[in-house]
DNA sequence: CGACTAGTTGAGGCCAGTCAATGTTGGTGG
DNA sequence: CCACCAACATTGACTGGCCTCAACTAGTCG
């Protein structure tokens, strides 16, 4: 239904031939992911540099692991087409799931800490991912500044998000963290030329659950609870935000931990 | 009364004279903190050029801020002596406790991904900084592979934490979290040469229950509880570690969130 | 069509939050 | 030195938000 329930993209073909029907050449500089991924502000010359490293643009399907917990780390993985949910995995083998990755985001920075990943990064719907073989990103960043730049960027911002996830899990209550979730999806969708307003949830409500230190009983009554309320239409995974204003004010208007404000 | 509750530490002074009274001469192949902190294998020379570029070691005064959300990023912080807490900020003005810092540890990372920094760090006691000028370290660890290895690692590890701490508010119940944290200080003071089983909790009630999501009063509850259980002493900010087993045991081998066993 | 997974909704209970009163500690100035 | 104050901490009583258990429905795929 809506445009991002399909992930169509426009001609990816490069210039320079070399296409077959089911391997379809792909280049940095002819991906249209080019502002949100890596190479953000780099020069053409250096966009080949990158090019260059990325030796694998591999198929992963619905449900298959980009990689696992405690597999030796070796390469960043950047989202092409798809998506995929990251998790942390507890001591006692508790599983939960750590982010939502979409089209441009990069994924298994958690590898480079201890050189294995600690968690693991699963598809949601059958992608395609650009490997990144960190060794030689990081030689490569050696030698382009801006690279060098937006590599320590990319990680400064996954510790940025981690900040604000504790805020959420810490300090908001369930149905505030419902709709930061809801908005900070439309929010992402609206930026990748998505609708903002209409989706599909690819994670389950058990997945939301575990992201947001839920039930899936809890998720799934506050997603009618706000049905009810008029704030979105549910049906399924299918989402359409109705009144994004209110969902803003819920999502933090009370103040974390407010009083309960009785209507 | 424990060996941590001080911060005295082995002479500091640097073989090169040139000392005054008010402002001791430091530097990274004479500090202590060499094994813990950034410089953590790289060689003689190398070391000599990082101590260059620390152009400042500050002191800070027991609540003092090294550094303000919104406050222009320019520098990470390595704490030479003394702890700080650092914050995340909520847009209406709630905080958080996002972490608690200790010698050799690095804080400032949030601020990379703005230019800004996202949060606070606040000097838990009277401590003494080294200020690491983020694009001079940046530039120098251009050079210096070992450097640049050491920059990324902490950053990854940073993300690690994240994703620890966000099992832990998501998954934990709150004598899991409390548990899990007690034993974190317990190692971590370990590793720095300290007491594993005794030493002072620097942060307040409040700021232990805004670090594990939960209010104060709960977690004065709980210690008073794991002393009743043997599993510790209290008194005040002075923690005494009984039974480290059963800490353990409580941390996670429940499993998170797993039924709650009727003892 | 039957088995399975995902999702919804209800009833009831418990963990932790909230409100409130009291105790304790540490710093400051008379 | 001690009185005083503010910040920190403890404990109790009560409440309520979310979890748990459970039954039922709606799709999906062989």
């Amino acid at each position: 239904m809506s445009a991002l329930a399909s992930n169509a993209r426009p001609s990816i073909a490069g210039p320079q031939g070399s296409l077959s029907l089911h391997h379809i050449k792909v280049h940095c500089h002819t991906c249209s992911l080019r502002e949100l991924c890596l190479p953000v502000g780099v020069d053409q010359d250096a966009l080949q540099q990158i090019d260059a490293l990325v030796t694998e643009r591999i198929h992963v399907k619905k449900g298959a692991a980009l990689y696992r917990a405690g597999d030796p780390f070796s390469a960043l993985h950047a989202i092409r087409v798809g998506s995929c949910k990251t998790t942390v995995l507890g001591e006692q083998g508790h599983e939960q799931v750590a982010g939502y990755h979409m089209t441009g985001d990069i994924v298994g920075m958690d590898g480079i800490a201890s050189d294995r990943y600690a968690g693991q990064a699963v598809a949601l719907e059958d992608s395609e991912v650009c490997v990144l073989p960190y060794d030689r990103l990081e030689e490569l960043a050696r030698h382009l500044a801006p690279l060098h730049r937006n590599l320590d960027k990319v990680l400064a911002t996954e510790i940025v998000r981690g900040h604000n996830l504790m805020l959420l899990l810490g300090s908001f209550r369930a149905e505030e963290r419902l709709a930061v979730f809801l908005l900070d999806l439309s929010q992402r969708y609206r930026e990748r030329g998505y609708s903002a307003t209409e989706f599909m949830l690819r994670l389950t409500r058990e997945d939301i659950g575990s992201y947001l230190g839920l039930q899936l009983e809890t998720v799934s009554r506050l997603l009618s609870r706000f049905q009810a309320g008029g704030l979105l239409q549910v049906q399924g995974r299918l989402v359409k935000l109705l009144d994004l204003p209110a969902l803003k004010q819920m999502a933090g208007d009370s103040g974390a931990r407010g009083p309960i404000v009785h209507a």
